[in-house]
Parts: C-alpha cells; structure tokens; sequence
DNA sequence: TGTACATCAGTGAACGCGCGTTCACTGATGTAC
DNA sequence: TGTACATCAGTGAACGCGCGTTCACTGATGTAC
C-alpha cells in the first residue's frame, strides 16, 4: 500500500496497530517504536497524535471499553425478553468480547496501567459497569425481598467469574483447558443462578 | 547488614529480593539488574546461581506453586469435616494466598511466563491443580448421580471465580470494590454451591 | 487558472537510559599435607 | 598449627540493543489572492 509524506489517518493507523502487536505478543510486546514502524511511519511521528506510549495504550483500552460497553448494552437490551435471559446474555457477551477483541481486552486488562490516571478512561470503564449491574439489578427483582442479594454483588461475582474464565482457560495461562471456556462461563451462571432460586433444579 | 566477599546464600536472596521487586511494581518491574542491586549484589553474579532472567523468574513462580499447592492440600485436609467444608476452605485458601504471597501470585499468574517452557513448573502447577479437583471429586459424591456434574468442571468454576475475584478485586483493577474480596468469594460460592444442590435454600 | 504562502504531519538524526548478557579477573574459603 | 593450593562465588568493565523522547528540518497540502 503507496502513501505519500502525509498518512492520512495515521492515529488511529497506530491505535490498530497496537492492537495488533498487543493480540499477537501481549500486552508486553506493545511498544510504540514497533507501532510505529507497524504503521509505516517514524517513530516521532506518534508524537503528533498522543502524549506518549501511555497516551497511545489508554487510547486503545479506551476503544476497547466504549466497544465493550456497546456490547453489553445490546446483549442487556433493556431487560428483554426477559430479566434472567437478558442477564445470561450479558454473561456471553463479555466472553464474547474477550474472544473476539483479544487486543483490547489484554490493554483493558493486562497492561497494567491504570484508569484514572487516564481521563476518559475511568468513565468509560464504569459504564460498562454500570451495565453490568442494571442487568443485576433487573435480575434481583425477580427474587423475593427477603432472599434478594445486592445486585451490585452480583454483578461482581458473574464479573469475577466471567474474567476467571477468560484468564484462565480463554488463554492457556491455566495449564491444558478441560472445557471450552463458553461451556464453562455457561454451565457456571446456571449453577449459580439456580444457586439465587431464579433457575428451578431441573433446568 | 555486613557480609564479605561471598553472599552466603545469594540464590535465595535473589528469589526474594525478585518477590519483593513484584509484590511492590508488578512483574513488569522485576528486572534481573534490580534484583541483584536488591541483593547486594553484580547482576553479573545471579549468572551463578540461573540461566538468566527468565529461569529466576520462574524459580519465584515455582516456589509460589509450591506454597500455594500446600496451602491448598492444607486447607482441604483430606476431606475433614467434611466435603463441603473442605471444598470451600480450598476456595479461601486461594484468596487468602493471593493475599498472602503477591509476589508469588503475580509471578504465577501476571507475569507472562509459560509454564511447560520451563522445566519443573508445569508439574508443580499441576499438582495444586489435582488438590482442587479433588476436594471437587469429594464434594461431587455426595449428590445423586442424575445430578453429578464432573468434578474437574466445578473445581475449574471455582478457580475461575477466585482468580477473578483476585485480579478484580483483591488489587484495586477493577474500579471502585464494592465489597472485600474475602466477602465475594464467601458468597459467591455459597450461591453456586446452593446451585449444585449442596447447601439448603435457608443456609 | 496560476502563484505565494501558511500550515503542520512526518522525517531523520541524535540523546540518555537501563536492560540482559559475556568475559577475564580476583579474592575468600576450605582442604591436603 | 602452618603453608600451598584448588575451587568457585562474586567483581567490574564492556557489549549491543531497543526503548521512549527531543529537535530542527522538510515537503505535501490547502487556501488567499
């Protein structure tokens, strides 16, 4: 592919570049002269689009949690058709995420750097949060008051779950896999929904 | 701390002056020449005692298997009381390491080493990972065959979960903490050990 | 339509730094006599 | 108990490398007239 001296869209030519490197060698294997040289361009020139290094991985982990918020919205979609499905999707969808946006998820997740350091950052997170724990919240109503959890709480363990799934047995990092992690996210959210008195034994 | 021209016992204190360097900055900020300043020591010296970088890394990771697998093997205690209370001392026994030992944790599990890449550690990995399936196995027993989901899926659910719960919410990745780590792992498996059909509704 | 000019995205060379690793060496330790 | 010597853990200097970052520059682009 011919270029001339100017890029075109050299910022977010570095962004997926990023993401590419960070997909293929992870999170450690990012660096912005190699960025650079993915895109095509010296590595000063990343100068004119982000602060620096950090700058340019926070802009990739904020594209990832904007695309991950996005996701669980639609897979939230208000409740429909029903509390429970709409939670077991939610569910799915953030596996879902981290297979297909392996590159963003590792830079949202394994690139140790911090949100709130990062403007922008922080909030965009805390949407996807918020999702979460809508779909929680949604849920919980259908249990009676007296046996009805925190929905804030959980929303964290489908959360920790979900994750554990992901770190685990998504990657190799947990030594041979004994099931697809899909199966595994799956069959762990009906145990623990019939655990919550929303899913009847025999299901 | 005076000491001459020999260390005296250079290996271990690279180990630890390597657990040290983890448990404050994370596994990016182990590099093989702070340790040996850490130690008192050339970085020209740790060349004595390993291969280089990489091989100190993993003898951190591989003890941290090695306390980590005891702890487990500890707290299940062959099943006593009995298979539930064992099961779910396993289950804080994994917290209660990550909280214990960071530097090891993050060795084992952030730091972006293969296990199978280096001799020793992928068989000591396993050996933690047979504890669990095993206080699995036990637990597993004592439901009705028609309902006895496989013991290696329910040990991998609660290592999923623990492990999320850790990399959530024991470190502060996870945005504000809702609730303590130790709490949402209780719960957690309390509601999915409820699911399995293990503790009553009213526990 | 053609020319002068301002803008500014990208160049290329250079920097200081810390990294992992190597090598010939040195000097403390422990053993043989 | 004292001396000669082998061992080998740690030294110190050096290496090549890739990193992030800076700087004065250059040349493509688009606008004003």
């Amino acid at each position: 592919m011919k270029r001339g001296y100017h890029h075109g869209n050299l910022r977010q030519a570095l962004v997926e570049a990023a993401l590419d490197l960070i997909a293929e060698k992870g999170p450690q294997g990012f660096t912005l002269s190699e960025a650079a040289k993915a895109a095509d361009v010296t590595p000063a020139a990343v100068y004119r689009h982000f602060a620096g290094r950090d700058d340019l991985l926070a802009e990739v982990a904020r594209q990832g949690f904007d695309i991950f918020a996005a996701l669980l919205e639609y897979a939230y979609d208000e409740g429909r058709p029903s509390a429970l499905a709409a939670f077991e999707a939610t569910g799915r969808a953030y596996l879902a995420f981290a297979r297909k946006y392996p590159g963003h998820y590792q830079a949202m997740f394994e690139s140790g750097l911090q949100p709130g350091q990062h403007a922008g950052l922080a909030s965009v997170a805390a949407k996807a949060r918020g999702t979460m724990d809508r779909a929680a919240e949604t849920l919980v109503r259908g249990l009676p008051e007296s046996r009805r959890p925190p929905a804030s709480m959980i929303s964290a363990h489908v959360w920790a779950l979900s994750h554990g799934v992901v770190e685990l047995f998504l990657r190799g990092n947990g030594g041979p896999q004994p099931w697809p992690a899909e199966d595994l996210l799956e069959t762990g959210i009906g145990i623990y929904l019939r655990g919550l008195g929303l899913l009847s034994p025999d299901h």
